[in-house]
DNA sequence: GGGGCGGGTTAGTGCTCGCTAACCTGTCGA
DNA sequence: TCGACAGGTTAGCGAGCACTAACCCGCCCC
């Protein structure tokens, strides 16, 4: 159930939800006025409010749809592993390719989620938990040891580890791919 | 009130600046008004002008103490290690340290620095580009095939996972150093 | 015992922000 | 041909912000 009856050509849209993405990455929410994204999408100011009903939603949206999208593929990727192993190898190909590819998102997702109203920010936080779920549980089946709170702070740090790499764009995207994903591997035992 | 056993030189000071290090850390520096700031500390607004000369000056005060104070014991920490393996894992050790005693310092430093007047950013970044090259020169040491963007680019990686234990407070204290610390040692090939 | 002063107060100023109002225009279906 | 409407414009309002001004009060030193 992603956006409800949204008019499915939403190229402005789009373009504001991207554009306002890399402002807020860059300036942080409340660093970034309404002015500011319409000069960037080269539409001026109030222009936005008729594509979204506040500067609040547009936020909203953009993060709820990355945490859909993060826990969606994340199931898929377990349903079709072969073993808890292999589960969690593809949960961190997964990741790793979604932090390269949404570096903006990435931070906006860690840094503005207080920002969000009531609604969209508990919702944001049931798909987190239940993506974070979906990691512990490949933790504990993979290592029967682990109690459900260190399987947890097992897989936020692998999330900061992976995550990290907005802040490191020095290398080229297969070699940053390679390590990042090794490392997380290494981390958690896999290796 | 507040009369007796109080640390006299600068107690009020320090009250506000670890007083803002938590509201910072929960809403952003935008989303923290000086009457917040002052309200949390028993006073009133304004008040906060006896002792910084802008709100912008608690953040940098804020950020560059703690980016110095990173470096520095990092430093000492790989002048009386024995060899790279163990300066790496000194440094593991303190960060690890550091991030679990002063949690909102770690959030304020990456989502906020941004907001710091130029004369402050330039310092922090200079403080934390030091402290970065203090880890990618060690672990060049340990593994001389590694490039130096490779080894900034682990070193990053290791910092987001450090980091990542705002996030996920669960485990107590004591347990949450050691997986942490395991983890990175792992991560980095130390294990 | 009076004056400098550290540290507090409240009132107020000017700016920026999110958002609304009112208006304009090109496109397109009947 | 026309009129509804999507999508843009500028003007302006009200709130909240950082910061200043002006004042106050207890303490310490001479």
């Amino acid at each position: 159930m992603t956006g409800s009856a949204a008019p499915a050509t939403g190229s402005r849209r789009e373009q504001i939800l991207s554009t306002a993405a890399t402002l807020f990455a860059r300036r942080g929410f409340h660093g970034v006025s309404v002015v500011d994204i319409g000069a960037a999408c080269g539409i001026s100011g109030p222009a936005l409010y008729k594509h979204f009903v506040s500067k609040d939603q547009v936020l909203a949206e953009m993060l709820v749809s990355i945490s859909e999208r993060l826990l969606d593929v994340g199931r898929h990727r377990v349903a079709t592993a072969a073993d808890p192993a292999d589960a969690l190898r593809r949960l961190i190909d997964w990741h790793v390719d979604f932090a390269l590819h949404h570096q903006a998102l990435i931070i906006v997702q860690d840094r503005d989620w207080s920002s969000l109203p009531d609604d969209a920010r508990d919702r944001v936080r049931s798909l987190q938990r239940a993506y974070v779920d979906l990691w512990a549980d490949q933790l504990r089946l993979a290592d029967e040891s682990l109690t459900t709170d260190a399987a947890h702070a097992r897989a936020h740090a692998t999330f900061g580890l992976i995550n990290s790499t907005p802040h490191s764009g020095l290398l080229p995207e297969p070699a940053m791919h390679d390590l990042l994903a090794a490392m997380a591997e290494r981390a958690l035992g896999l290796a």
